[in-house]
This record gives C-alpha cells, structure tokens and sequence, in this order.
DNA sequence: TATGAATGAGAGTTCATTCAT
DNA sequence: AATGAATGAACTCTCATTCAT
C-alpha cells in the first residue's frame, strides 16, 4: 500500500545507505536465504519499520546492493583503464587489465555467486543485472576503440576475454583445482586475449 | 541418533534413486531453498520419514543427486568425444565438442547455479566437486592427447577451453546479454580453443 | 502450494473439529480480527503447524466454523417446527417459529456480526453464505406448504418474516433501544407475518 | 499524555474535517481493520501526528466519522418526508420513505456493517448510536403523528417498519439471494408498513 | 520398517502510535 | 503546532525435522 521513501534529507539517505551496506555484507557473508531481514536491519542499526519504509521488501535491498557493488568497482577498474598510459603496448594493458580485475572482484566471490543465485530464480533481475553487465562490456569495448584495437565482432571478443578473466578470479578466490598453475593459467589467459584482439 | 541407511536390498535402492531424482528435477525447477522435503518425498513416492532414513537431511540430498547428475552428463560427453572418428581433424573435434557440451549441459542450467551455491557455503563440498571437475579435465586431456596434441601445460588450456565452452552454455541457456551474437560467439570460442591447442 | 489434509482417520477427524470448534469461540469472543491463529490453535491443544495443515489460512476457519454453526441451529429449528403438531393453528405456529429462533440464535450474535463483517469484504464468501440461507428459506418455505399456507410470493414473503424474526432476536441480544417493549415488539411481528401469509 | 485538542480555530477545525471525512470514505471502502492510519492522514492531507492530536486514536474516527455520516443522513431522509405535501396518501408516503431511504443509505453499506462490528466489541458505543436511533425513530413517529397516523404502538411499528426497510437496502446493496425478485419484495415491505400503520 | 501427522522456531511483513526535530 | 521518520511487538504462515503408531 504505502511507497516506500525516497529520502531527500541527509540523515535518511545515510540511513537507506546503511541499509544497503548492511544488506550487502550480510549477503555476501552468509547468502541471501541465510540473511534475514531482522539481522540486516539490526547490523544496520534500524528498525525492521525503518528497513521495509526504504525497501519494498528484502529482495529489494538484494537488488540495490549488489547494483550499486557491481556499479562502484567496475567504475574503478574503467577509472584504472582508461588512466593507464597511451602509449601502452597491449599485451601490457591486458596484463593490467587482468590483474585490475582480479584485484577489485577478488572480495566479491561470495556476492557473485548470491547474484547469480538470484538471477536464476527471477527474470526480471536477470534483464536488470544483464543490461549492467552489457553497459560494462560496451565501456570496455571503447576503451579498447582508443588504443586502436580495430578488429571485427569487437563486442562478442570482449564478452569472451570478460569471462576469461573473471574464471582466473574464481579459481584465485574459491573454485580452486588442483594441478592448476595459477600463474600459467593467468599468463594462459593473456595469450588468448591478445590473440583474439590482434585479429 | 539414527544413521542413515546403506540400503543393499533391491527395493531400498529403488527407492533411494526415486529420492535423488526427484531431488534433482526439483532442485534444477525451482531452486534449491524454493524446493522443500515434502514436494521431493511426494515426487518420489515415498514418506517424509523414509527420505530421512536414507538422507541425513535436504543438503545430502542435494549434494547426492548432483554428484550422479554431474558424473552422468561427464561420462556421456567423454564417451561421445571418445567415439569419434580418429582421423577427425582437431578443428571439426573441438565443434563436436563444444556441440556434445551444449547439449548436454543445457537443461542443467538451475542446476549448475545452485550448485554453485552451494559450493559457496561449505569449504568441503568445494573439494568434492572441484576434484570430479579435475577427473573430467583430465579426462578431456587424456583424449586430447590420443590426438596428438602435445603442447606444454595442457591441463590449463583444457581448463580455460572448458571455462569458454561454459560460458557460452550460460549465454545461451539463462544470461543472454543483448548485442550478443551467439554464432559469432560460438565461433570465437572455437577459434580460441582451436588456436591454444595448436601451439 | 501443499494442499490441507482431508483427514479420514478419527484422531485426526477429531483434531480438526477441534480447530473448528476453538475458531468458533474465539471469533464470537472476540472477533475475527482480533483472534490470532496462534490463539486458536493453542485453545484447540494443536500446534500453529498443525493448524495450517488442517485450512489453507485463517479465514478458511472462520467460514467452516461457522457454516458449521448455522447448519446446526438452522437444523434444529427446521427440525422443532416439523414436529409440531399438523392441527396446529397459524397463528401459534408462529409464535413458536419465534420462539424457536430467538432461543437457537441468541447466543450467535457475535458471531452473527462476525460473519457479517467477513461477508462485506469477501465476494466469494457472500455467496457461500447467501446460498445457505436461501436453502434455509427454501426449507421454511416448504414447511409452511404443508400447513396448506398458499398465498403467492411465497419466498419474498418467508424472507422478510426471517428480517423480522432476525431482528427481534439483535434487539434482545445486542442493540436494546429504550422506549422498546420487547413483547409489543414480539407481537407486532408475528401478527405482521400471519397477515403476510394469510393473504 | 497529552490529550486530544479540541480546536476552534477555522483552520483546525477543517482539518479536522478533513480527518473525518478521509476516514469516513476509506472505512467504507476498505472496512475498519483495513484502513490504516497513515492512509487516513494521507488521503486527508495531514500528517500522521496531526491525526493524533486531533484523535484519541483510530477508533475514534471511526466513531465520530460515523456518528456524523449517520446524523447527515438521518437529517437529509426526515427532511424529504417533511417536506411532502400534506394531502399525499399513506401508501404513496410510504413508498417514498423506502425510496428515499434506500437511496440516501445505499452508499453506506459497508459503513453500516463496520458499525456493528465496532458495537459488539464496545457497550459504550452500543448505547452511543442506540440513542441515535431511537432519536430517529422518535423523529419519524413525529412526522406520521401529522399525518393522522393514531394507532397504538406507533413506536414499535416504526422500529419494525425501519428493519423492514433497512433488510431492502441490505437486499440491494449487499446480500442478494437468488430468486429473489427486489420488486416484488419491495412491494410486500411496503403492503407490510401499510398494514401496521393503518391499524 | 515405514508412515505422515505433528512440531514450533523462525521467516517476512505491517501498522498504531510516539516523539525528536 | 506540525511533521513524518522511527519504532518494535504482533501478525500470518512455512518447513526441516522428529517420533508415536
């Protein structure tokens, strides 16, 4: 019935933040079913009023957490990307790449695999974090267009170099096989990727 | 406290596959915490009390009908690829390949993700699976090499091929990002492979 | 998504008579809204569980309880004027028909109103609960055919003689008006309806 | 605890208004446990805390909204029927007394049946709108003395005739029972009323 | 051995009321 | 005087697990 608020005054918006950066610490540390929503708004420091008149529900605060998380690294590694010396060989500007990312996403394992948790069970969540994801992608994609990286299907090759790096992450943070040489595997990685954008 | 049961006799097995194939069917339509012991007991066709004295509760359910779900699709892939014509040059191997995958994995989908899960909030089922996903690697570089592919740190490039060949699996089955051409991206993916196991 | 149990068994019959019956007081106590299901389900000896396996929800009590209810006092009326004696004249039928009613229904105003209430704001419940009291009038009716009353507009005349018997027996069991005499009001009535079904 | 104001100021005393009337529509259209009080506060135009220091708490409205709403209307109906011609003879009077006491109460359905809930959970109210009837009932005897109405019992034939009556209104806003034909019932209400009064 | 009724803690959510600003 | 954010107890309902039969 009632809308939820949209806060205005500063003390409400520290408030809704707190809330999202409860939300998010709780999910990532013990995933979203495990979360509940008396916790997140006791580790929040509200009430559970307080945290249903800034969020429709707890799905909600999933939602917005994880947007604004995803929103705020990949801000900073494009920030790193697009600071990085033009005159760059690009072998060296993947290598940085790789370890930009792996770097940023590293303490988000537990938030990535929630994620896609979520994703799975709602449509609407899916489009939501997809187009997230393609808007990520295109800004790659243009950083590479100003280092005259000028070859065919540009978008399709970042999309595959995209999951490349982040199945190091996942081997890096928790998936790890054994037998796997990080390091070959990571310098693997490079070589595909600056094959495919060589074409 | 009961242990739970090691049924030897012909019926109790039966019975026993009726509960983890109801759990998995369930588990892949509708999520894993979405999915509760009634619905599987009735799937199955037996009691709620008859699904705990074979499982000690719903995750060993789970984690059962996963592991048979996974080492049955992994054995069919290897024996498709093994069956394959050995004069098969390696590009035409890696289409089939990644065709068989496909096929195969393409319904497991919720499944996968929930594993993931799963995965995610118990270090020791990280292991179990993370070693059957190193069986199957090693498996796929066993065959690699009855083809003659003798490039160094085959194990890495078995696992990268095995990430890119998912992704597109993921791509086509839940995560579609608009922009994508699948067959552009199916192509790259090949490409790929086919260029890391040439060296 | 799990359906309420039909129980066959007595034990599990009579459990469920018991929520009924422990529904009923407690929402002509104190009303529907203010009876909570942990209530009902502690007055009736069950747990909350059990309560939810027995109805769908709340208000699946409320109207069992009290289709229950009516069935039973609607019974024993249509049953007391039944046995009354065929010489009996008109006029003492009546009288009796009054009598009758107002001692059956005295103690169901509460829940009278109760239903009321839950009537307004429920579409599917006003039928349910219109259809009972037309069979009710279709019964009384029926009665009245065998005392060789045949006047025309038979029903339309049965239902307005039940609106004044009905509120004869709120104006002494609940919504006293001063300045009322309960025995001229009483003889108002029956000498209204004996003209009505005189004609 | 501060006690409610009492306002005499114009502006107080529209808002107020405006408190009243908003709860009046919204427990009319919702029910009394329906409507909450930031809906009440909204719809009114003021704040949640204005609500409480003009009342007690939300059963107050209800009572003072209804208590206007039932005095307006009583108004409006003895109006119209003082305001007949003198030489109208009964039958038509009281075919226009149904009339327009159908119409002017035909709105309050939902209202008048919240109103008996809150009765049964409060004797005080009980007494409260049991005056405000009997006031009315007193009002329409007075107007049928003028008409050279003189039976006995004038009282009693009243209340009755106003059941009578308030069943029709049940009957068309509320409550429909198939097989029911409204004119016909309309008609035996009105024959009934003629009968008593002409006694 | 097998059943499925029973449990009851715990989930998400609502809302009458208060009170700092 | 007026606001509306904040409170938190209370609500309905779910479900993994147990245990009497």
């Amino acid at each position: 019935m009632a809308k939820t608020r949209v806060p205005t005054q500063k003390r409400s918006i520290e408030k809704r933040e707190k809330i999202v950066k409860a939300g998010f610490d709780l999910f990532c540390e013990k995933g979203y079913y495990k979360t509940n929503t008396a916790e997140i708004a006791k580790y929040a420091g509200v009430s559970t009023g307080a945290l249903y008149s800034y969020f429709e529900d707890k799905r909600q605060i999933f939602i917005e957490s994880f947007h604004q998380h995803l929103d705020a690294i990949s801000s900073a590694l494009l920030q790193q990307l697009n600071s990085l010396p033009e005159q760059l060989d690009l072998s060296t500007f993947i290598g940085k790449w790789i370890e930009g990312y792996i770097d940023l996403y590293a303490k988000s394992n537990h938030a990535l695999v929630q994620l896609r948790l979520v994703i799975v069970d709602d449509e609407e969540i899916n489009h939501h974090f997809s187009d997230l994801e393609n808007t990520y992608f295109s800004n790659i994609a243009d950083i590479l267009k100003t280092r005259e990286i000028t070859c065919g299907d540009l978008f399709e090759k970042v999309y595959v170099s995209c999951i490349l790096i982040d199945s190091l992450r996942q081997e890096k943070t928790s998936f790890s096989h054994n037998g796997l040489n990080f390091e070959i595997l990571q310098e693997q990685v490079k070589q595909n990727i600056l094959k495919m954008l060589s074409d």
